[in-house]
DNA sequence: GCTATACCCGACCAAATCGGTCTACTTTCC
DNA sequence: GGAAAGTAGACCGATTTGGTCGGGTATAGC
């Protein structure tokens, strides 16, 4: 099972986006700012998200990232895969030639538990995550904060 | 997240104690064997097992390690927690300072993954893996493999 | 057409982690 | 006493992580 500050960060970052997405294109830099986030880092990772299909670019000045599908339709789990963070915990990646050949003792454990967890994270799409008041909260106050920061 | 090979290792070697548990003490060697783990490596990680209370080692020949509880009461999230391989999915684990002392945008969304996780592999005993049908497949198998290399 | 803005892309890097080895014990049974 | 087995910890090579840097290229607006 692989969840690093990458998967964390992509779905950070496509949550911000969500969260803005009536501002027109969101660049990396406000990204980078609001969420705390290195933006040369950042830059790879929102790669990453356009080549799996769920943000389109604007270049040039006044660009930046969009959503390239309805919130409903972008689960956290599909930010994770794209960026390359996987859910699956087997060692075979559910192959099940874990052992010369065969399936090891535990085969189905890390195989059931995958599937608890992709199903989790399947079932929370950025509408949800956009629609809860705790997120917006937090949005607010970083929303304010940047404000703040940019009149120094 | 961190689910590594330690993990899975601890568990795969709890549940081989487990499964030959009426054999008397278990060395590191059969296991070892049994499951195709480096034995060194598998020492590290049932000194851990040791210290978190859930094993109980014999000295001198014939020696090894037994369960130091009832099959039921040792779920897989003890043993995966034991070692060291946390469950937590969160950044900040669990404090909620992810970023300046406050709590960033997706907190509730880790932390809602990590009790859910938690919650499948607390909901796991021993006593469960070693009912499978399955499991005792692959065991018997893993037996008849063993006696078969020991024999040459 | 310049220029500032912003995405694009690939090389590079330090630190941490992982899986594992090796050595040198100590304890216990025969 | 010697062999079997656990104990302890230093050490190691490879990989991954998180991140930087430097140079691109596209484009909007003057």
């Amino acid at each position: 099972m692989r969840l690093t500050t990458k998967g964390r960060y992509a779905v950070t970052a496509m949550l911000d986006i969500a969260l803005h997405r009536n501002r027109g294109p969101i660049s990396v830099m406000d990204i980078a700012e609001r969420q705390g986030i290195s933006a040369a880092y950042l830059e790879q990772l929102l790669a990453k998200l356009k080549k799996g299909g769920l943000l389109v670019s604007v270049r040039g000045p006044g660009g930046g990232y969009q959503l390239d599908r309805a919130l409903a339709e972008i689960t956290v789990s599909s930010i994770i895969t794209a960026v390359g963070d996987g859910v699956d915990a087997t060692r075979c990646h559910g192959t099940g030639d874990c052992q010369d050949g065969d399936r090891c003792l535990t085969h189905e454990l890390w195989s059931d538990l995958s599937g608890e967890i992709d199903g989790f994270l399947s079932g929370i799409s950025l509408a949800d995550l956009v629609g809860r008041k705790e997120v917006q909260h937090v949005a607010s106050r970083q929303d304010q904060r940047l404000i703040h920061a940019r009149h120094l």
